[in-house]
RNA sequence: GGGGUGGUAGUUCAGCUGGUUAGAACGCCGGCCUGUCACGCCGGAGGUCGCGGGUUCGAGCCCCGUCCACCCCGCCA
């Protein structure tokens, strides 16, 4: 740590080491653990910078009775876990055999001279010992108390740094850190938003950002030509292992920029960034992916590509069978796709049928399969001819001891159901190395289906770039089926999840008008939510397009924590609250009042 | 909104088929200890069994409701 000498120290306790022996020092820190043996006493001191072992001793031989008690040796039997003290003393090699080859100051150790209560401390709440798993709960309760183990302090430097070498690159690439608004207007994501009243403007909202999206096309507009932020973004939606309220994304825009260009940039940033953490050199280009590929034989746009077990194309088999299932589901237009259930031919009645329920749970109305043992085992045999199985088999690369399993209906079904148990089975077997495995998914469709709103919508926002061909097919007006066009979008996907995403993005107004055209949103509405985009594309807007990082995300995968939350100072629960602060919170009715707001909350006590 | 798991001492947990005074470890408090490092030894305190209701002679345990935390689906790039 950079010397800042004082009279608290001169030294961090995690800095000192053999080279320091004989030379006076002055530390601070928490008292971490103490040993009390009477006369001498050993105490671990904590900084950030590591830990050293304090010794407190009268001498090296003789009664503690018989000495002259200095003082600070009285005030160090008082010394309680968590005090915050200051020290003097001398840097010793510790006696041969008692060294600590754990620590990292395990050679030397510090004999007290003067000692310093700064501060003392209340037995804590829980114990700062990483052999006791604490409660969640207790630990966003007592948040800075947790903070202080060094799990969470590696994560929040890890993340640090992740920042840092962010800024370090784009910085180098000539990108501007360039500040938006967190007091807003609805951004056209597909979220919640979180609504902030203004009192001002009486029955008003600001709406905080879901991304910053509208703003970086603005500011490519007002030519500043290379944008990042590093910003936190809110979206009103329930919450998951790796989703909070607010989370913050590593955004980026530049202009006069293809797809190749954007995707070349942030390659150059993860390398940046993992080598700078973790001192790897990612090797690059990062695989590419299209989306259809993706689909075909991953059955999702976010495939973990450190294991196998694709999914297989089976229509040709299954057609060559009498399995009514397989014959309806293609004759209507279905899918039959097979999956390898790797080492899963011991499974007995039981587990497959729970197998089954998780299937059905997902959608499917029921599952093939087939063990492969000296012979194929299933109830379904009788139905396939023997040289079929076998070929199903060669195709799944199936072996004596393995199962195929079977899904058979319409292709979002069958490719949702077999890649949640793609990877369901790639856990249970545990066959997922743990080496980092970066793709980008590419070619994505330009719009969806919303079977719920009975109309097409943009996959990625409406403001995605249709491929040039697809904009020739779209400004000539002819009758187009929207669910063939493809985007400039592109997904970076790390392990399985998907941690950055952009596109290259409409420049043209006319263009821009058009696609929200295609998706129904009538002229009024889109005036009304984002006029002032289409006002600024009129204006000499350059070709543009970016991407965003879900910094959490990403730092989380680094750290190999378990949930986005061990990577936030101060994160959420499930239910969106803070358990430190006590946010959300009532608030006083006057208020509400200067904001023009009655409360309409059935069954709830009014504000304080 | 739905499904699942959990809630017992400060903490992490055990608590059998419903049975008398609810346990352990760590922590905490007091004492001892000169080479420990998750120190050790002796002694002690500490409980609204999440909350509310019900069944029962009797409930930590069974039933209903509710709250909280976590995981998942829906939702959300």
């Amino acid at each position: 740590m950079h010397r800042i000498n004082n009279k608290y120290r001169d030294i961090g306790c995690g800095e000192i080491d053999v080279t320091y022996a004989g030379k006076e020092v002055t530390m601070s820190g928490w008292v971490f653990r103490s040993r009390d043996h009477g006369g001498l006493i050993f105490c671990d001191l904590r900084d950030r910078t590591g830990v050293a072992q304090l010794v407190f001793s009268h001498g090296d031989t003789g009664k503690v009775s018989e000495l002259p008690v200095p003082s600070f040796f009285v005030a160090q039997h008082k010394l309680k876990a968590e005090y915050v003290i200051t020290i003097k003393g001398d840097v010793r090699i510790r006696p041969e055999g008692t060294e600590n080859p754990d620590i990292a100051t395990g050679g030397v150790e510090v004999y007290v001279k003067e000692l310093k209560i700064l501060s003392e401390s209340d037995a804590l709440p829980f114990q700062l010992d990483e052999h006791i798993e604490i409660s969640e709960a207790n630990r966003l309760k007592y948040r800075y108390l947790d903070l202080r183990r060094p799990e969470m302090l590696k994560n929040m430097v890890t993340r640090h740094k992740t920042c840092k070498a962010v800024r370090d690159y784009l910085d180098d690439m000539d990108f501007l850190e360039i500040e938006t608004p967190v007091l807003t207007k609805s951004t056209p994501e597909g979220a919640r938003d979180y609504l902030v009243p203004s009192r001002m403007a009486p029955g008003c909202f600001y709406a905080l950002p879901q991304s910053p999206q509208l703003f970086k096309q603005l500011l490519m507009v007002g030519g500043m030509e290379r944008y990042y932020q590093i910003v936190r973004c809110f979206r009103d939606e329930d919450l998951r292992a790796d989703r909070q309220p607010e989370f913050t994304q590593i955004d980026m825009e530049m202009s006069y920029a293809g797809v190749d260009d954007v995707i070349i940039l942030v390659e150059g940033l993860i390398k940046n960034i993992f080598k700078y953490i973790k001192g790897e050199e990612l090797p690059t280009p990062i695989e590419r992916l299209p989306y259809d590929e993706a689909m075909e034989r991953f059955g999702n746009d976010k495939p973990d590509m450190r294991f196998g077990l694709e999914l297989k194309d089976m229509a040709d088999l299954a057609s060559l069978s009498s399995f009514k299932v397989f014959l309806d589901a293609l004759s209507s237009g279905g899918r039959v796709k097979g999956l390898l259930g790797k080492n899963m031919a011991g499974l007995s009645r039981r587990e497959i049928d729970l197998l089954t329920a998780d299937a059905q749970a997902l959608g499917a109305k029921g599952l093939a399969w087939i063990k492969v043992k000296d012979t194929f085992e299933s109830p379904i045999l009788k139905f396939f001819p023997e040289d079929v199985v076998r070929q199903m088999a060669d195709r799944l690369d199936a072996a004596p001891g393995d199962m195929m399993l079977f899904v058979a209906d319409k292709e979002h079904v069958v490719n949702d159901v077999l890649s949640r148990m793609r990877l369901d089975i790639a856990k249970k077997q545990n066959i997922i190395p743990s080496n980092d495995k970066f793709v980008w998914i590419t070619d994505f469709p330009l719009f969806e289906w919303n079977e719920e709103d009975a109309r097409f919508q943009a996959i990625h926002h409406p403001f995605t770039s249709p491929t040039d061909e697809d904009i020739a097919h779209i400004m000539g007006g002819s009758n187009i089926d929207l669910s063939k066009l493809k985007s400039k979008a592109y997904d970076l996907v790390l392990n399985g999840s998907e941690i950055g995403g952009g596109s290259i993005r409409i420049h043209n107004s006319e263009l821009q008008k058009q696609v929200l055209k295609l998706i129904g949103m009538a002229e009024a509405e889109a005036e009304e939510r984002f006029g002032f985009l289409l006002e600024a594309l009129k204006y000499g807007a350059p070709p543009h397009g970016g991407l965003a990082i879900g910094l959490d995300r990403l730092v989380m995968l680094m750290t190999g924590a378990q949930s986005i939350r061990d990577v936030i100072a101060f994160p959420k629960t499930q239910k969106a609250a803070c358990p430190l602060s006590g946010a959300p919170s009532h608030v006083d009715k006057k208020q509400l009042r200067e904001l023009y707001i009655r409360l309409n909350v059935p069954d709830e006590k009014p504000a304080d």
